[in-house]
DNA sequence: TCCCGGACTGAATTAGAATTCATTGTCATT
DNA sequence: AATGACAATGAATTCTAATTCAGTCCGGGA
């Protein structure tokens, strides 16, 4: 057993429902390798063409030749073109989220913590732009397919916040009289929002620079000290 | 030729400008609020439609029995299924945007102005869920489709707040020392993460209460005073 | 060398949906 | 009542693209 199959099988698992056929598993001898990078080699095409044209919008056709397999060679890995998205996604997140938590791991007091955070958040998206693309899009989508994974990514992400705030709030760095659940949406709506204007712009700047000042302004507003907000 | 077919040529030149034309309106014989009324029927249970299904899953015959007319009738009212996308985006802009900048005018004062058009986002988007589900969605995608229109709502929207901030910074409300295109993105981000999280929740809480909160976080930021970001 | 298993292929199948258009129904005018 | 104009209809057409499957190819064992 190698890992392309490990990969498979946990994803046959959170993804919904029915058939396992198509799915190679029993047949890892000799060519395992050839196997595993095939696997990849889809992904990585199919984040390539959706990004490109949007789920909807690409062709399974397309992904194939992108990948420089057969058409048919697809449904030997993945179930059908919604899998491939699901695959993707949960395959990008788990990679993400990964680094995520070690990078704030590796940081100490609320502020560091924070700017690691958004740091790599916007290193992470810059380094794989079809990823950026492709997880905007179908970020704010209702499709049934990802909702799941998506759920389960914010609520990864929210507990990385939450942890922070509270750290910070103890420090006595972060206010004490915050709504949990605003101050999370508002600091990922910011981010999400400066790698979307990034992502409409073409990628051409640098988005990394872009993390102190957005910490900046997420710490102190944009607010002279003294101003008021009474409802 | 027919003049049905006029109306499509009328009609395919409304649609990439922004002008006003869109309604048929040669037609008014007798039956002129029923054409009238028809289009609006059609563009409303698009809406329906698409933020039920996504543009892509939804069909011109799901619109049609929705609407209460028959597949074709789209057809004399609008282009392709694309256009139907494209007015409806055209037509809740315009609507919404005039609200906003009636809304801002009213206010007075650099921080009013900003509680104001916060509170009226939030109530938009709150009164028509269809709009803010196809916004949401649409918004972040890169169809050539709708592009043109996003950017253009996106530039009134940063009017809005450039000149919200200018004036502010003018009063002493607001820091001067701020990157504007950075605050522009994270404010707009900061206030549709709230509205997405809201639709998925199934919009059960009632959206206008986060104004004020929301307001004053980008105000003062999540911060003590006194905590300071050097890079 | 010949055979076997199965990964791989891509043309054929098929389903679904956008769009068209010949026909129908309606109403104002005569 | 007949006519003409045209909005409306929805079945038929056409196209697109996901999925299938009957074979081909290849490498390792006999």
């Amino acid at each position: 057993m190698n890992d392309c199959s490990f990969i498979i099988v946990e994803y046959k698992e959170s993804s919904l429902n029915i058939s396992d056929q198509n799915i190679p598993d029993q047949n890892m001898g000799r060519t395992a390798n050839q196997s595993n990078d095939k696997y990849r080699r889809i992904l990585d095409a199919a984040g390539g063409v959706f990004s490109r044209r949007g789920f909807y919008q690409a062709t399974v056709s397309e992904i194939a030749r992108a990948a420089g397999v057969a058409d048919g060679t697809i449904y030997l890995y993945f179930k059908s073109k919604d899998d491939i998205l699901v695959q993707f996604f949960h395959f990008k997140t788990k990679q993400v989220f990964t680094r995520f938590r070690e990078e704030v791991d590796r940081g100490d007091g609320a502020v560091d913590k924070l700017k690691r955070l958004i740091r790599h958040h916007l290193a992470a998206f810059q380094a794989d732009r079809h990823m950026a693309i492709v997880y905007q899009a179908e970020t704010r989508r209702y499709s049934r397919l990802v909702q799941d994974q998506i759920r389960e990514m914010a609520s990864l992400y929210f507990e990385l916040l939450a942890e922070i705030v509270e750290q910070g709030q103890q420090e006595g760095v972060i206010r004490k009289d915050l709504y949990l659940g605003l101050v999370k949406r508002f600091l990922l709506g910011a981010v999400e929002e400066v790698i979307s204007t990034w992502l409409m712009s073409g990628g051409k700047y640098d988005l990394v620079t872009m993390a102190d000042p957005l910490a900046d302004l997420i710490l102190r507003g944009i607010g002279t000290p003294g101003v008021t907000v009474d409802s």
